[in-house]
DNA sequence: GAAGTGATGTGACTTGGTGCCGTCACCATA
DNA sequence: TATGGTGACGGCACCAAGTCACATCACTTC
């Protein structure tokens, strides 16, 4: 017989995310968080280094599914071919299960300056990563950043979409149609 | 003769920068620098909503100013030309003494995440407003949104270049140099 | 001169976050 | 079977960020 329940990292997630939509994100306290988990406050700072990382983690498997993919690349491809490949290979991650879990996160994250600080940083790391990996194509300043921050704004509006549960689009095909309409008005852009 | 010195809230922010340059921001508690301005935590606690906001307390100025000015811009502008004079008048108001904050300031955050993470949503909320301010003159997403985005990178990156004591010119010159540059390249973006 | 206003101080409190140490299951190896 | 190591967790004490209720005192105004 096993000493602990295993999944202790998801069992936190899960009675974070449950606890943040019943009382809000304020009134919930991580010992509290680590109560329902079946866990003490320790173990959960052993997994995540602060409250809000318990919504966000995971972001560092995109950043390197990202730079992978664009390393993967033809040598051939333009810049902003790289990146939608790259956002081809992240959004194809996203199956329906994670669908539910973005449409609960969102209304939380809106809600707390705090959370979406730690949102903003997490977007502007990703784009760093596309950057970093463009530049090892040797792709150019400022091409390089201007390639991967549009493509990973053209990630988070098509993620907006997605978590809304009326569409039935997938993540790919909103991201791909969201990057096409970024390149329409920036062409159009004076 | 007066009860307290006059100036509080100027005298925190020189307080924690000094001690923060000198001891390094973990390190210093936010009682040492209500000490050092000769005030309480409180009071501290008063005039900045937390620890991280005395280095950036005065943003909120320069959404306004933003604003005002895209509202101001001649109706034939192009949505380009207005978010150039927007960034006109905020770079303007950066005199040279504010270069040498600006130059001790950029160390001190790149050392800390906590900070980035709010220099990354002051940043978006400063696009934010560039957004609503171009979407009430009429100009549709995501046009306004990546005008907004474009200017305010711009005015980041010359302000990074600004800071560093080697140079001469001006923000204003800076920025209106960085932001035909991105220009440029997002013309040849594909 | 009395009352009001506004900026500050005092001190107690909650909670996020850290650090050290103990506990117990599991595994390897002899 | 015995022994020792490792890894995941609990317990506890502690620090500092941030909140709150209440007191204080200069300055203003009528």
């Amino acid at each position: 017989m096993a000493r602990w329940e295993p999944n202790a990292r998801e069992r936190l997630v899960r009675a974070a995310l449950d606890l943040f939509t019943e009382q809000g994100y304020d009134a919930t306290t991580v010992n509290e968080i680590a109560d329902r988990a079946g866990l003490t406050k320790t173990t959960f700072f052993r997994h995540f280094s602060d409250k809000r990382e318990v919504l966000f983690a995971g972001q560092d498997t995109h950043t390197r599914l990202l730079a992978d993919a664009i390393d993967a690349a033809p040598g051939s491809a333009t810049p902003l071919e790289a990146v939608r490949a790259a956002l081809d290979a992240l959004t194809a991650t996203f199956t329906d299960d994670r669908r539910e879990f973005g449409a609960r996160l969102r209304p939380v994250i809106a809600g707390h300056t705090e959370l979406q600080e730690r949102s903003a940083l997490k977007r502007a790391k990703l784009a760093e990563a596309v950057t970093d990996a463009l530049h090892k194509r040797g792709v150019p300043e400022p091409t390089a950043s201007l390639a991967a921050e549009l493509g990973i704004r053209a990630y988070h509006d098509a993620f907006d979409q997605w978590a809304d549960p009326a569409g039935r689009q997938t993540l790919t095909e909103l991201t791909r149609h969201v990057l096409d309409e970024l390149r329409a008005a920036l062409a159009a852009l004076d």
